[in-house]
DNA sequence: ATATAATGTCAAGCATATTTTACATCTACA
DNA sequence: TGTAGATGTAAAATATGCTTGACATTATAT
């Protein structure tokens, strides 16, 4: 799943270990999904999205689930 | 986690076989959700939202996470 | 050039989500 | 009565998310 994680972590000149401190979680966690290897947890989207302030909406993209 | 699925549900007068086949899964798996016995994945949960014409934060209750 | 930070990746193991099948209860209603 | 629809639950199996530790590569700065 494409994500925005990446651009809002450099528009803040933020590391993936600063960033998985504040979420809770680990370094490795944040690169997976930040290239694709797995969706986030609905939990740990939640944390992110509103660690930037944002909507859990505007941080993913689900339009791959649109085909309904 | 808390959800206002059931709520939603019972407003449309839906039964939970309905939601679950519209958004691609089980009965049982709707029925876990609205007892709380695990929480969405991040897609489901959107497939979910969707599906009522609202956002994820608008259907399920992330208050239990707000102790950053 | 070399040191350091940041990132990608991998494997093992654990935790959580989901499906399938099945059984029980409850309600409504013929 | 009994029959059907809706719901709760549970066990087993599979899929997916996450952690830990470790190693490799890339970028950055000195």
């Amino acid at each position: 799943m494409q994500t925005k994680i990446r651009a809002l972590r450099k528009e803040r000149k933020l590391s993936q270990e600063e960033l998985a401190e504040a979420v809770g979680t680990t370094r490795q966690t944040i690169t997976s999904i930040e290239v694709g290897k797995y969706t986030a947890s609905l939990p740990l989207a939640y944390k992110i999205a509103h660690y930037f302030g944002l909507t859990i909406e505007e941080v993913f993209d689900f339009s791959e689930l649109e085909q309904l």
